[in-house]
DNA sequence: ATGACTCATTACATGAGA
């Protein structure tokens, strides 16, 4: 089974793109990022005629997440237990749509969206490293109830974990993303029994998954490694390869970050027929 | 080469992204 995540900055900005993507990649399970558009809004038809069934939480034009499956797809979450809100000083706090979680071939995906922080002194921040620590906490759960639970935990998670995952740290003296309680909330999920499996596998240095639109990043290689898998223990023993769609910012109009793929040996816990529930 | 990021929105300026 092959699964992938992509924060496509906007479903339908880039719907053309994400169906030449499915057709291109054949990955059973696509999660996204960023959707941009409310769930009365989503163009579900494209997916299923391309033979996806798609889940999908959005309220606005923020954010916004969503789970592609020709692998069955079931038990469908907006958001984890325990996922923090946020509201503007004066504004009611509401949780965002960040997290979705479903059944697809036996696994348990979360397709993740985590908080930008805007600056260290942001408020933004504060709820950035609790959304961290309460995810960190849902997923530690959900080891305890079952050890052997085949979980993914897969998206933007706005951490650069290393110095070496930016061209240059000079550029980021002082910037959100690099701090030390971002990593640290960002590897509290090996204390929790998870692996970041994109890293073990593909552990050089300057492997970038986003180029920001502005200043010629792309074409200078100034990227940022910031879209991850955590995988469980059971879902970590069947990684056969992990890949970077590296091609995709290529393309004419491309969203800023590329798809990470991971391939799953398959065993008799993962399923690729479709309508397993797991 | 005299440019310079992209998205969505009760849009023509703003907030957000990283």
């Amino acid at each position: 089974m092959k699964i992938a995540t992509w924060n496509i900055n906007s479903v339908r900005a880039r719907l053309q793109a994400v169906l030449d993507y499915l057709a291109e990649s054949q990955v059973d399970v696509l999660a996204l990022q960023e959707t941009k558009v409310k769930d009365a809004a989503f163009p579900e038809e494209p997916f299923q005629a391309a033979g996806y069934q798609v889940a999908h939480w959005g309220l606005n034009q923020w954010n916004g997440v969503a789970i592609a499956s020709r692998v069955g797809l079931a038990d469908v979450a907006p958001g984890f237990p325990g996922q923090p809100a946020f509201g503007k000083p004066g504004q009611e706090p509401v949780v965002e749509a960040r997290a979705l979680g479903a059944t697809c071939g036996g696994v348990r995906i979360w397709s993740l969206y985590v908080p930008h922080g805007r600056s260290l002194e942001d408020p933004h921040m504060v709820y950035k490293l609790a959304f961290l620590e309460r995810l960190r906490q849902a997923a530690a759960g959900w080891l305890a109830d079952d050890p052997d639970a085949l979980v993914a935990l897969v998206g933007d998670w706005n951490v650069v974990p290393l110095d070496t995952d930016v061209w240059d740290m000079a550029a980021f003296d002082g910037a959100t993303h690099v701090s030390a309680p971002e990593r640290a909330a960002f590897q509290a999920f090996a204390g929790a029994g998870y692996s970041e499996v994109t890293r073990q596998f593909l552990p050089q240095p300057h492997t970038y998954t986003y180029w920001d639109y502005q200043q010629l990043r792309f074409r200078r290689n100034q990227g940022m490694r910031i879209d991850f898998a955590w995988c469980s223990p059971a879902l970590t023993a069947g990684v056969a390869a992990v890949q970077m769609a590296r091609d995709q910012r290529k393309r004419s109009g491309a969203s800023d970050h590329i798809p990470v793929e991971v391939v799953f040996l398959p065993n008799r816990s993962i399923s690729v027929s479709a309508g397993q529930s797991g």
